[in-house]
DNA sequence: CATCATTGGAAACAATTGTTTGAATGTTCC
DNA sequence: GGAACATTCAAACAATTGTTTCCAATGATG
């Protein structure tokens, strides 16, 4: 018989799937423990709260993400030696990047569905904590891409930065459910890689679509 | 003095802004009920349960948008009378629809949120709800919108949409966190209305990309 | 006037929550 | 072996949850 995995391993497993199926307020430490074939103080031994095992789910895929993706944006710019790193370039490696790390696990629906409950699920210490540990990350890949689209205003690139995290977070955090329905109505199954296919065209011409009108004068107060 | 609503009125706006402060299961009867000066048992006693609660204020907000929405699109039938609405007036239209509503009551954010909630939220309940209720305006807007991009292929088109749903629910309902990181650094005060207009040519542009590259041969399974 | 739906208040309900305790067990190291 | 430590376990804790009940007051409707 396979060797269990030990006790935080089991604890850590189990949150994670229940997590990204019901959310956090939904899911009790009682349903995580018992799944998971552990005594319910071992959460509270091994994490000292609900709150840090939240944490420690999150932790879990973004320390190995970040540690990735900085080193495949290190090699990107060595690649292009000071000069400008295309956009696609640059999407292409953070998609490879957020692949790579749950794909060892195959688990790659299930930390999609954590992305997205962090954003949703008001939880405020959560944003936080994901903002203080793993913001550096973005702000690196922010700047490229401000190399990249210099001629982009900086609030505009800025909102159509997060208007593409919504697509790609909504879509793969909402993933079962388009896909039974895909699936349905037009009889083809649809693989995570198949949506990644399917985002590069739409992100790249979102981000590069023309600029808006520019704002109607705001009425001055009477 | 004003007049006070009625009681339901009460729980129905203060339910309202909490659940899409906190999230639903974080929100608790008593929240409500405190804070909006009723007895408790008035939730009870009015809606029946707090899962009917979260529903009747989902109705305040969809039953008029699906009245208003199915009127716009029978004038802009008419209007085309037969022929084809192009898909910018048929985002337009929405846009304009889904801003109408709220707009009487000063709520469009609560709204969005809660629109996000919806979706994050695993709420069974809730999806089953809305789906039940509302799906067949949807069917009819994604119907127009087929006719307006005959050139995508039905699968990429449902895919396309799903993306740009995702844009809007998450930006939107994560727009007051949003809102102040772009007001910190680009010193822009961003209204929804000004969301709309930088949505526009993206979502336009997003719809309207090249096709994605056809997927790789799968390989048998060996 | 009588009737009935609505409000308010307080209390209790049973169930579930996160957390803590203290004893039992296992493991490690001298 | 024995001391020191880490882990597991069942049980209990205090707090909060949604819901129900009982009673009194109110206001509208017939």
């Amino acid at each position: 018989m396979a060797q269990q995995p030990d006790t935080v391993t089991r604890i850590l497993d189990t949150a994670e799937v229940l997590f990204a199926e019901r959310g956090f307020a939904e899911t009790s430490l009682r349903n995580i423990t018992s799944k998971a074939k552990v005594n319910l103080a071992a959460v509270n031994y091994h994490f000292g709260s609900k709150k840090s095992l939240i944490q420690a789910v999150f932790a879990r895929y973004l320390d190995p993400f970040t540690v990735r993706f900085h080193a495949a944006l290190d090699e990107l710019e060595a690649d292009h030696a000071g000069g400008v790193i295309p956009l696609e370039e640059l999407l292409e490696t953070m998609a490879r990047s957020v692949l790579e790390v749950p794909a060892e696990r195959n688990s790659l629906k299930g930390f999609m569905r954590l992305l997205g409950l962090a954003y949703s699920q008001a939880q405020g210490h959560l944003r936080r904590y994901i903002q203080e540990e793993y913001g550096s990350v973005f702000t690196r890949f922010t700047e490229l891409v401000r190399r990249a689209t210099p001629e982009l205003p900086d609030a505009e690139r800025f909102w159509r930065l997060h208007f593409m995290l919504g697509t790609v977070i909504f879509t793969l955090s909402g993933l079962d459910a388009l896909r039974d329905i895909a699936e349905k109505d037009y009889g083809e199954h649809v693989s995570v890689r198949d949506l990644v296919r399917r985002l590069r065209p739409v992100v790249v011409a979102a981000m590069n679509a023309p600029l808006p009108e520019p704002a109607p004068a705001r009425r001055e107060a009477g």
